[in-house]
DNA sequence: TCATTTATATTGGTTAACCAAATTTACTAT
DNA sequence: ATAGTAAATTTGGTTAACCAATATAAATGA
């Protein structure tokens, strides 16, 4: 186990320093923006190392969107200058994997946001859903059962009825690491979920009535319960 | 060129579809938390595709945290129970790409916080850093020259001094997107830059002085000038 | 000389074969 | 019968061979 970890992080020091290979390459060869790079079979010899880590450290700079692939024809720099492009290279190596207490910052921030914006926008189809995941969260709390799920499954549809695709992919990439955390730390006991009942359903009145300054407030309340009982956080 | 998009939007529909037989397969085998999918080989047998095509999927499912792979163990489910995982899984099939617009409005949410923390919490080392970043930016507008990539550095450098590694990487994940649409729309002429430096001064100026306040409301300034002035949104 | 066509080489994507680690099974000795 | 050990199988990861589409070079005809 131990050692399935440490060959994870070998993996990951591999890619980085292939990705680094790579700026030093584009600084090197002066490769502007559009230009092609050397094709991957070329690289994977220069680096002495297989095609397949060539390609998916390109593919990791086509995800933060500094290259971009075309099939039959080359990978090419995308349309940052060679000043930017080593900037963010630079972050992007120096990216620490997140720690609980960013993901709650971010997490309520995006959620006050999206709350705010389901308000404005939700459509009936956006709130025949979230009464869905309403009901469904009640019903497991109210017998008692554990509710983690359904409660994450509500804010997800406040998230999809903000209407902002953006917003959206960002809650759903962060919220398994949530998940996943709260579960570590034993956060929330089964105890506070009644309080949740009438948290969500304020939440849920408060965007059904297309109120978003309320529909800020009590998702600022809900998380001022959730966090400040569950867990000491700072 | 027509032909490429088209091709790749096809692989992303193959990849989908792999996605949700896999979310079939789940749901059919009662899987739970921690229980192990059929290997690669047999997915891709049952599903007529080649193992890249599923390990691909896998990778996708993995990134939003719903699935784990052990090397020479298994692909594992994550701790999320079949309720969740199919929302969540619904919710990754669905994700349209995002607007310009959504863009947008996450960019200015995402650094108003930063600012705000940064100004709080950045280091002696990361005010050194935004210095740098400000003078290149001041330097090449000055010259009359185009300074986009210093400008989108030195709002990547205030993302790195607010101390919290995931709106850090959230910015980094959004801002070549931004960049590019700004390019394809053809936003902000060089005429605004010289008001750029002066807003970029006192943004600096407001995380210099720990003012989170201040630094909130500069960054409000920044953007209203930037947006507003240069693209008619909505 | 230049435009058009054809042939060749190159490219990212895909498939298949291979590897080492890990798990399971079979077997042996006590 | 059981604990310990070794052989065999299964697994995700890696490498290498293959493919169709593309771009480039050569050839052809006007």
């Amino acid at each position: 186990m131990k050692i399935e970890v440490l060959s994870k992080i070998d993996n990951r020091e591999v890619q980085n320093s292939i990705i680094s290979k790579i700026r030093d390459l584009i600084n090197f060869k002066n490769l502007e923006p559009g230009d092609k790079l050397p094709s991957e079979r070329m690289l994977s010899e220069k680096f002495g190392v297989s095609r397949s880590i060539v390609r998916d450290a390109i593919q990791r700079l086509e995800f933060y969107g500094l290259l971009k692939s075309i099939p039959q024809s080359g990978t090419f720099v995308a349309n940052l200058g060679v000043t930017a492009m080593n900037g963010m290279i630079d972050d992007i190596l120096r990216l620490k994997v997140p720690d609980f207490k960013s993901l709650v910052e971010t997490r309520i921030l995006l959620e006050l946001k999206t709350a705010r914006l389901a308000a404005i926008r939700r459509t009936d189809d956006d709130l025949m859903q979230m009464k869905g995941a309403l009901e469904a969260y009640s019903d497991k709390v109210l017998k008692g059962e554990d509710a983690v799920q359904e409660d994450l499954l509500f804010h997800l549809a406040i998230a999809k009825a903000s209407g902002n695709s953006s917003l959206n992919t960002l809650m759903l990439m962060i919220t398994p690491e949530i998940i996943t955390n709260f579960e570590k730390h034993q956060v929330c006991d089964k105890g506070m979920a009644r309080n949740g009942i009438k948290e969500h359903q304020d939440i849920f009145n408060a965007i059904k009535n297309q109120n978003p300054v309320e529909a800020k407030e009590k998702i600022k309340i809900h998380f001022k319960t959730l966090y400040q009982y569950c867990y000491n956080i700072e």
